[in-house]
DNA sequence: CCGTATCCCCTGCGATACTG
DNA sequence: CAGTATCGCAGGGGATACGG
């Protein structure tokens, strides 16, 4: 369970993961599919499941440079866990419609 | 998927719910069964899935004193994620025996 | 026995500015 | 466009000691 946890952890790693669940996309499109989400970070994340081979990177070499990421085999195995975060949350939330985000991991 | 997320996240958030799972757990129950988490953290833990209505504590008053904790109707509700993870968790583990448990989260 | 208080570290994340 | 460097912050978690 903690490997499959710290697959999926992270503020938007999970988003990202079901971003590129829908197929290829370039840097720019996860930048403009998830707004908030810096390019430092997401880069930071990017690399982290490119190293746990979750997900491949293909660069295009020129000006302007071009960059798509896709999930690699092992990566769409995170599919069905993906369904079911989506799922328990949605139960969650109809039961208790004033949490928040992080009301759950943090101290106080 | 970030409510679901939230829910579980933590480094011992669910090996307590597993244990949990299977029944009603004193606090040095969940200790014994979890060694290398300290009271501190466990008791974090505890409180803070008992804010998110995941768990319930009864507590006997008088000494040596004595606490229950078990899992509320919503707490249950996480099984089939919790079943999720392990699930993935085993395939992941399998695709690459070498994975450390940071090693998807951590930076470097 | 159950829990909390302190202290410290580590790391994920954000903002900003910069390079190729 | 893609990615890195730097700085700063917040908070989870470990060790230890203390309180109820």
């Amino acid at each position: 369970m903690e490997v499959a946890l710290a697959a999926v952890a992270g503020r938007w790693t999970t988003l990202l993961l079901r971003e590129l669940m829908h197929g290829p996309r370039s840097f720019s499109q996860l930048r403009a599919a998830l707004p908030k989400l810096s390019a430092k970070v997401l880069s930071e994340r990017l690399a982290t499941l490119a190293r746990a081979d979750l997900v491949e990177c293909e660069r295009q070499k020129g000006f302007p440079s071009h960059a798509v990421y896709q999930l690699t085999p092992v990566g769409r195995t995170l599919r069905p866990l993906l369904i079911e975060l989506y799922r328990t949350g949605d139960a969650l939330l109809r039961e208790r419609a004033a949490w928040g985000i992080r009301s759950v991991s943090g101290r106080g």
